[in-house]
DNA sequence: CTGCTTGCAAAGGCTTTGCAGAACA
DNA sequence: TGTTCTGCAAAGCCTTTGCAAGCAG
């Protein structure tokens, strides 16, 4: 059971919203332009979990900073550098958390709202024997909520 | 930590593939058109996990039976009325899964391919508290895996 | 300079929708 | 016969792509 380690390890990779943030991505092989600069103090501001629609309206709040393409190219970077996680948990979007600690998440349906579980909340035991051929890439749990109220 | 159970118990509806399936369609409300049943026929003569698309491809194997509209307002339905279970898993496109039965999945991010955890090999311990005012909807576990011998 | 980035607009893929004709009860 | 369902094509959404202009080192 030893590859939910191995699998976690590689990937904490953190940005520091009090350092500069433009030497920070330099250090992760990643060219610092204006553009991700900006996308970066947004994401990393603090843990959030945000569509590129989303992000693409807070980098731009104050005047034009990056372009929609701009935007899906720098989540995808990012993603593969393992600064942010992609959440899969929505059919009609992709979710960037840009918490990259061992953790799960809540998915209200009813507002399309993703939260953290505390991960001490939360104990796998007893983890699956891989299919022979692969190895492992991440562990999701997701639960999914309705609110109580919400007339399904 | 009853919710689990409560969440569960009321999903458990099976249609099964040797009895008559417009009648068993029937009895959980949904009227038995000739598409309707030969969709079901495909998804529920084993535990699958289809997309859409596959699900359009083998119902028009032998001639034309049903449209992709058909297929997708027919997908919805089942999903609905608890027959199939959505796996939101790849972000382009949603698997409707015919095992109705509590258990987790295996991802395989390289070839696209869903399979089944078996369910006691993997146990959740020390469930978490719901944020105030939602209930639970249903508990997804993924591994993603990658096929070792591939070029990322 | 030289290559990597950006931005625009167009294209792509999956899913939904509108509406006329067909099927079900 | 009234209601529900189907199918076609068009529309919608999110995301990706092509390519010329711009920026980083």
């Amino acid at each position: 059971m030893t590859y939910t380690l191995a699998m976690n390890e590689p990937t904490i990779l953190k940005i520091d919203p009090q350092q500069d943030i433009a030497s920070q991505l330099r250090k992760v092989g990643i060219t610092p332009t204006q553009q991700r600069v900006q996308i970066a103090e947004i994401l990393f501001s603090r843990p959030r979990h945000m569509s590129a629609d989303q992000v693409l309206a807070m980098v731009n709040r104050d005047g034009p900073i990056a372009s929609k393409a701009t935007i899906y190219n720098t989540l995808g970077l990012f993603a593969r550098k393992g600064l942010v996680r992609e959440v899969i948990v929505d059919p009609s979007k992709v979710f960037y958390d840009s918490n990259t600690a061992v953790h799960h998440h809540f998915f209200n349906e009813d507002t399309g709202e993703l939260t953290d579980i505390p991960s001490h909340e939360l104990l796998l035991t007893r983890l699956p024997e891989l299919p022979p051929g692969t190895e492992a890439a991440g562990i999701e749990v997701i639960f999914r909520l309705r609110s109580q109220d919400a007339a399904s």
